[in-house]
Order: structure tokens, then sequence, then C-alpha cells
DNA sequence: CTGAAAGCGCTAACAA
DNA sequence: TTGTTAGCGCTTTCAG
């Protein structure tokens, strides 16, 4: 049962094609009462949909928002876009999902392909420190609203939803701080970008940090663990540990099980975003075992984040010209997690 | 700067669109290597792109697949849907996610409006046991590929790509019976489907489960708690549990804490997936402390499953006539990890 | 009120 | 070897 089309209705119902267009679009429309029940009926008996290729060559948009992330497993990003995608699609559009790995000659590919598709809209964590940002400036241009999550472009005109990293950031140097800690060490990744950067100086808003208590990783395990227990072993009397990112947790705790030191009694830490635990074997579960009470987490706020994107492109279909200020949402302290 | 057309091109090249389509669709063509050459820079110099709305209306296919999942932010399905993503994409097609929230009703709208763009292909998770199995034979039957991962509908034409629960969960619990297990619970699922049936079906192979060693529960963690406490209180000696999901294993937890249970050397476990903790304070914490070595998790091979299935629709859309037998991967034994 | 007709940009059959 | 032309299914003037 192949799909009917309007002409299939129209024929069926000895009208126009546009007597039936327009009924079903619920145009406003002047036209006979007996006229207009008829095509509904017989457009609902033969279960009629619009064919949306059709349409959108014709309207020059396609309901469906182009989403561009490094990697959507990962993060925040898959509740993130399934939030979005459940609000868009209570507004009738779809969304083309698209992995950049963080690779800006990917990105470009997709970003090409989405234009291609006329996509009503782009939501972009930008790869690679904005790459691409060009093309996305001339996408932009011609009036496509684009739109920056969890990262941000500084010197670009689209409007962002980021999480707040700096003040984030302090708040969680004051926790540890009205913890009890006197010395804080700031453990990081060595690949900077401006969201890293926001952390870090956050940090430096609440505490002085010296260069040496700023200890930059690649984010391989071994290295973390090696240059963490380097300053564990000569650390001073309250002690304190802010982490960067908590995928850096594992190479920290494999240091604490070198000293046997457990945390947080040990060694009070604070991190962004939940922690990935994955155990392979006795020494990693040893390892985790150094955790011996719940520790807090900076969780970014993922509902805010897509509420916040879903408004933003709402508003903008609604009205294209509707002017927005970037977001920065504040991420919240909470007990330990991993989800 | 509003894309250029084909029309554009072939304007400034001074030669039929029809000549520019073909050099650039790479059709077999006989066409002069001059002319070509001088269209080929042409499109270049103008960064020509094809409009991708109108080559599908003509062509009714889409470059795009469609992905209908209940929760795109649970399980293996990021990891999945980001590796079909991937290899999808290096051959030129794009993907429509979409979120049924385990529901016919939305689930329907979302197929229907695939359709309407005519996607190349559907995968899908059925929402609700097959609800909208008649939908989805009809989209079968007009020759859109469809492809079931994660869920199977036993009665239905359509490939599926799933994991083996039957003989991953014999497996588990033989494991179990060689760690020294005489006694087996099972934990499930009050609300059955074909998939948890499986893995009931799979225990059943491996040792005899009396109606009331098979504990069931809505997956409340209550609810959990109080069930399995009662169980643990009367256990025999060399009691196991078997978890048809490790979306359990918190409140299995709960209850050992109860009776300072430790798992595994006081109750030795296994289940299916890496669980997810989450720990909301000192109690939770504790739960999640009787766990003093690793466990093993019953881990799908999402891999696997991801490359089964892009090479089902790779092999469909070169040869839409071949056939192809269901998938029932294996899922594997491996250490305790919560990703 | 209503419908005929002109496209949207691309492809492909058919002439030349 | 090339170009003309007729649509794909829909929307939207613009005459009737």
């Amino acid at each position: 049962m192949s799909l009917s089309s309007l002409k299939d209705i129209a024929g069926k119902a000895g009208v126009s094609t546009t007597a039936v267009s327009k009924v079903l679009n619920r145009a406003p429309i002047r036209i006979g009462d007996e006229k207009r029940r008829l095509i509904v009926n017989i457009a609902r008996k033969f279960n009629y949909r619009p064919n949306l290729i059709a349409r959108s060559l014709k309207r020059k948009k396609a309901g469906a928002i182009g989403v561009v992330v490094p990697d959507m497993s990962t993060l925040f990003y898959p509740e993130l876009i399934r939030l979005m995608e459940v609000a868009l699609f209570a507004r009738g559009y779809q969304t083309v999902i698209c992995n950049s790995q963080d690779n800006a000659i990917c990105e470009k590919e997709h970003l090409e392909t989405l234009r291609s598709r006329f996509v009503d809209a782009l939501v972009i964590a930008p790869a690679q420190n904005g790459a691409n940002a060009p093309l996305l400036r001339r996408i932009y241009e011609t009036g496509t609203p684009v739109l920056c999550i969890d990262r941000y472009l500084p010197n670009e005109p689209f409007c962002y939803v980021i999480t707040d990293g700096r003040i984030s950031s302090r708040r969680g140097a004051v926790w540890l701080i009205k913890r009890g800690v006197k010395k804080m060490f700031y453990l990081g990744e060595r690949q900077r970008n401006q969201v890293l950067d926001d952390r870090l100086a956050g940090v430096k808003d609440a505490v002085k940090l010296l260069p040496k208590d700023i200890i930059l990783c690649a984010s391989e395990r071994g290295e973390i663990h090696e240059k963490c227990l380097d300053v564990l072993r000569r650390r001073p009397q309250a002690a304190g540990f802010f982490l960067e990112s908590n995928r850096l947790l594992p190479g920290l705790l494999d240091a604490a099980r070198d000293i046997n030191l457990t945390i947080p009694d040990g060694l009070p830490i604070i991190g962004f975003d939940p922690p990935v635990m994955v155990v392979n074997g006795a020494e990693d579960f040893a390892s985790w075992r150094m955790l011996t009470a719940p520790v807090p987490v900076i969780k970014q706020n993922v509902a805010g984040m897509a509420e916040k994107t879903a408004k933003y492109l709402a508003v903008k279909f609604a009205k294209p010209s509707a002017k927005f200020s970037p977001v920065r949402l504040p991420a919240e302290i909470s007990a330990l997690s991993f989800p």
C-alpha cells in the first residue's frame, strides 16, 4: 500500500489539490463546510500523510534540526539530546544526530550536508575549539539559527547554552575549603580549551594556586596515577584535590591506593561530572574501594540546558528576529554518582 | 551567501543542467573532457552542493535512516547509535533519531513521519512488545528495510540483531554454578516481554528453578529491597542470585546491607548489563560497599550489534533483495563495571 | 469561494 | 555527445 498523495485525495473527493492542501493545512481559508468535511474524511480514510520531502522543497524548511556533537555517547549528551528530541518532536521537528568525533573535517562534512538538507536549526558543540566557525557563521547568516551547547566560541555571534564553569568551579573550591582544605591541588587535562580554562579560572577565584599546584595530564590513566602519586606523597596537612573532570578520578584513586590513602577522609576531593567506573580486575576494584564515603560531584544541569535549548529554538522558530542572551547555567554540587 | 543551484552552475558554465548533473554525479557519461573540467571547476569554485531535498523528491530516497528506540540515553543505545551513525555517515547517510518513550502512540507518530520523509531504512527497538507491528509491516512491504535491534518480534518478517538472551543467561547461570552456587534465585522484572522471558528460559536451561525461586518485582527499589530481604533471610547454604538486569542490583544491595551480607563472598551474583550506581547519601553508599570484590556482569556485545546492523543496512542498500538471517549475539561475561 | 497553473531543484527519458 | 523537457508532490499566487 503506497502512500496517497494530495492528488489522489483530490481525485477521490472530486476537488482540486489546492482545496485539499488548504483544508489539510488548516490555512485561513474560505471553503465550503461540506466540501471541507468531505476532504477531511477522505484524507483520514486513506490515512493521508503529506510527503514531507515535497513540502520541504517548496517551503525550504525541513521540519528537522541538526545536532552535532563530538560524541553523542559521552557525558550528558545522551540525556541532553533525548530531552531536546522529545521537546522538539512535540513541536513538529525531528532530529538529525551527527557525531563529529571532535574532528573539524568530519564536522564540516556534516554541517554541509545538514545545510543541503535545509535543517531549520543547528545545535552544536563545536569541534576543535571552533575550527569550523567560518562555515557556521555563513550558515548562521543565511538565517538558520545556530546554538552552541556545552562549548562556546567567544568571538562568534551565535548564542550558546553552557554550564558556567567559572562560577561552578568556584563553588566547588569553596565547598572544599569549608570542609577544611587548606591546600588545594588542581588536577586537569593537558589539552586546554575555553571550557576547561573557565573551570581553572573559577578555582583561582577562590584560592591562590601556584603553578606547581596545577597538575595537567593527558587523560591517560597511567600518567595521572604517576603525577598524583608524586603530589600525594609530599602533600601538606589538610590537602584537597579539585578535579577538572572526574574522567581523571580513576588515576587519582590508583595513586591513593598505592599509599593506602582513603578518600574523602584522608583527602577531600571534588570534581566535575559523574565519574565513570569501570572495573577490570581486582586492582581496579581496590582503587575504587579507596572511596570510603560519598564524595561530592559538580553536576551540570542537563535538564536546564535542554530546557533552555528547546526554548531558544521554539522562540526562534516563532520569531526569527528574537534576540537571546547566552545562557550560563551554574552546576550543582551533589553526592557521588556513577550514572 | 545563498547556495548555488545546478542551474546557476549550468548558467555560468554555459552548458545544460543535465550536463552538470551528470558530471557531478559521476554518471556513466559521455561528455567532453574540457567541458567536464570546466563544470567541475565552476562547481568547486562556487562550492556547489546539491539540494538534498530536491534530490530526495526525485529519487524517492532521503539519504537518511530512522532510528527509533524507547530511550536513547539508556542501556547501550548511545554507544550503539553512535557506532551506527559513524558507519552510515561514511556511506552517505545521516541518522534521524527518535525516542518512542516505549509508548506505542508516540512511536507511531515517529514512524509515520519517518515514512513521509522516505527514510531509506528503519532501525527500531519496538515499543510495547510490538504494538505497531502492523504499521511496521506496511512500511516493510513498501520496500523500506526494517531492522529490529535489542528487541524482536517473533512473528514478524523483519530481520533483527539482538543479544541471545537465552544462551547468555545459561552461561551466566553456569558461571555461578561453577563458583559453587547450589541454590539459585532469579531476580527479574514483573513486566515481562520476549527479551526478558528468553533470559529466564536460559537460566532454566541450566538449573531447575522452582516458582518460588523466581522473584519478580516492579523496578521500584523499595519493593526489590523488601522481597530480596525476605529471600536472603531464609536462604540455604551456597545460595546465589541471578539478576535479569542489573537495574535491580541497588535493591538487592540494600537488602544485603540490612543483614550485613557481603557480595560476592557471602552471596555470589551475576546479572545483565553494567549497573548504574547513583549514590544519594550515606545509606546508599553503604549499600554499594557491600560489594567487596568485583562481580561478573553479562555484557551485551554492543560493538558487534552495531557492526551487524551497519552491515545489514549496507548490504540492503546495495542489493535490496538480499536475504538475511536474524543475528543473535551471545553476551560476554566480564568484570563489574559502571559505565 | 474555488481551481488552474507556475514553480521549488533535481533527475532521467528522449530527442537532436 | 549534448540539450530539451517532463515531472517528483506540494504550496501559493492569481484568475475565475
